[in-house]
DNA sequence: AGCCCTTCTTTTCCGTCGTCAATAAAAGAA
DNA sequence: TTCTTTTATTGACGACGGAAAAGAAGGGCT
């Protein structure tokens, strides 16, 4: 077991306790009679585990006068208090570190970069742990304690041992990065794989809110996906789940760097469209920006690698669809910018592969700043300081 | 709510009772200590739930001498015993019903055959009805108490209410079957996707005992799909999961019932083969027995009509082994038959199409007896019998 | 043969959690 | 004021499962 630092402990003795407060978190304000409902209990207990809860801050009531039925005693709703506790959430890039404060309820108080010239270990732990000092220093200004620090790393990565197992993005193998960042900053430290963390955040904070079974699908430089099944984040046997990027959709495609023809993320993915638009084209487009223009501009070449992208992307949606039935598929990344370019391609062909009633799944857009991904760490570690680590994970 | 005529019920209070129950029932005779390990209870609460389940017949101490170490004292195994109770399972195909009687163990005393020649509800019941009633004739002669009838259909099934919701197949849409059948067999009546309802009997009695995350592929008519996520079988949030037969391999390839092209059904499915193998060959083969022979006899187009499914299937399995990452995958289905045509191709596919670690996954065979889609819904009678009805399935 | 040692099983005691049912509280309506 | 209606709280209670210790059933050692 590696040794966590304990700055501050969340009064969850009882599954019951954690689980009726993450009810209230994303659920936003709700009466207690409300509360033991969704969470299928008594009213006795809700009251009795928000209590403590209300007594060390965490909960506070909340005299919302809103369109209140007339009758009988007032109900008396009952929120999160976002600014009791502050966390931090890293997001590790090749190229730079993005890091955010945020209060208890995940929204962003303080967002800040970090340029990286080196992805080594070595050299990422120092940019990171000064990074999070400074926000340290902000949340100090504040006057509200930090109770942990989420780092999101692409790649496989085991977050019971807070262990980066392989990220061929910055070259990381069987790094003990939570124990070296718990060293170093001496906060509680959860590493998560980014995607994973992203579904976090939109379970428990975004369009996930309330489902039990959904997906979020990141389009951007790779394809990537989140799913949540029964109401858990798929981790995969081996570390490795929703890799949407590489299922196949045209074993005639374009070759991908996993070694095979016709993923998704050799025809959707940043460079494979930038590099399909400079073959049709002969335009020498070199970032997303100007192929984007190019294809508002009208060219017919922009335009039509955009709308194969999103025929690949649309396929792979239908995919996850076909196989695990979940309520709603939520598209999210960078490269929904270009989104208008590929939104009619994406529906055409999900309708078309989506089998039966798999097809009812609703597909929705959700813009994603570009402190999302940090987000989604910052939402791991509330998750990590609520939810105490399982010892018996499932069975 | 379906009034379920109670004929015996289990006495299971419990959580902790029917998850040890469950654990003996799978894991074989074990040890009450070995029990309480692997449910993650302590030996104590092993011993209190064992003994009423022991007073009731459904467990015995089983003295199995077998290499017992020679220190300490003798372990004293528990198992159950299989005898205690019968179970029923029937699986409804388009043209005949395949009914079984099992033992609590789910191990198959009789099986039997009845010809349907027409597939409405209406007709459908009263043979089922009857072959039903020749089974409990069969446990009468047996002295043995038929606790529940299981029902497999292929389609989009609520299993919870009992609903068939649409059977293309059978082309049946909203019956309540459950219902139907409790009233003419006088049984609690459980009705379940077959493919979902296989997945179950490999989860308790087969090849997935002991794994949390695996998935079962049927390769015949059809293929299907079943899938075990966090330790439970996928429902899909509109009754439509597991559909890996229309997950997409080749754009360009033959048109799917559908309406796509290129689906692992429209290439790998029965249909498709012989299809496949009349077009290349010229041929007249007209049933998968005349394909195979054709093929073993080395016939070019029939090889290669099985080496083309062979890397559909593998293809689709790599799908389902990167979106969930499972640790094993079960192929099995009346299309196992030709396995030795298209391994290879599916090996040679898996492992190609599948990302990172994700090849790791353990993809093995498992021979489809017959009667073996009749036993699954059995399996799925015993499960409701153990696990009493959820009211928050999850949340 | 008696004693010790080891391992599995059972018992006893106890804390805790969540439900039940009754009660209090906070309004508006009559 | 009093009644009605709805929400919140209280306290008694039962049950579940854990901890610890005792018991049971051998084999080995002296």
């Amino acid at each position: 077991m590696r040794p966590t630092p304990r700055v501050e402990t969340f009064p969850a003795n009882t599954p019951a306790v954690s689980q009726i407060f993450t009810t209230v978190l994303s659920q936003g304000p709700l009466t207690r009679l409300e509360v033991a409902r969704r969470a299928g209990l008594s009213p006795a207990a809700v009251t009795k585990a928000v209590r403590p809860l209300i007594e060390a801050g965490y909960l506070v009531e909340d005299a919302a006068e809103e369109a209140r039925p007339a009758l009988g005693r007032p109900a008396n709703p009952v929120r999160v208090d976002g600014g009791r506790a502050l966390f931090i959430g890293v997001k590790v890039t090749g190229g730079e570190l993005i890091g955010v404060l945020t209060d208890l309820c995940c929204r962003i108080r303080v967002a800040r970069h970090v340029p990286l010239t080196d992805r080594t270990t070595e050299a990422v732990l120092p940019h990171l742990t000064e990074l999070v000092h400074q926000l340290l220093a902000e949340a100090e200004d504040l006057g509200t304690p930090v109770l942990g620090l989420g780092v999101a790393v692409s790649g496989d990565v085991d977050r019971a041992e807070g262990v980066v197992r392989y990220s061929p993005f910055l070259d990381w193998r069987d790094v003990p990065f939570a124990e070296l960042a718990a060293m170093t900053t001496g906060l509680p430290v959860t590493v998560e794989n980014d995607v994973r963390a992203l579904t976090v955040a939109e379970q428990w904070f975004g369009a996930g809110v309330g489902l039990s079974d959904f997906a979020v699908v990141t389009v951007g430089t790779g394809i990537g996906c989140g799913l949540v099944v029964h109401g858990r984040v798929i981790e995969g046997a081996h570390g490795v789940a929703g890799e949407i990027g590489h299922v196949t959709v045209d074993p005639a495609g374009p070759p991908c760097h996993c070694g095979n023809r016709g993923c998704v993320e050799a025809i959707a993915g940043e460079a494979a469209i930038l590099r399909r638009i400079r073959e049709t084209t002969g335009a020498d487009v070199t970032d997303t920006a100007q192929a984007v223009e190019l294809a508002h501009r009208g060219a017919a070449g922009a335009r039509e690698a955009y709308a194969r992208a999103g025929e690949a992307i649309g396929r792979g949606i239908a995919t996850v669809a076909n196989l695990l039935g979940p309520e709603r598929v939520i598209i999210s990344g960078e490269g929904l910018a270009a989104y208008d370019l590929f939104a009619e391609q994406i529906r055409g062909a999900f309708a078309a592969a989506a089998f039966g009633s798999a097809a009812q799944c609703d597909v929705q857009t959700r813009p994603l700043p570009f402190e999302e991904w940090a987000r989604g760490a910052a939402a791991t570690a509330i998750q990590s300081f609520i939810t105490p680590d399982d010892p018996h994970p499932s069975r």
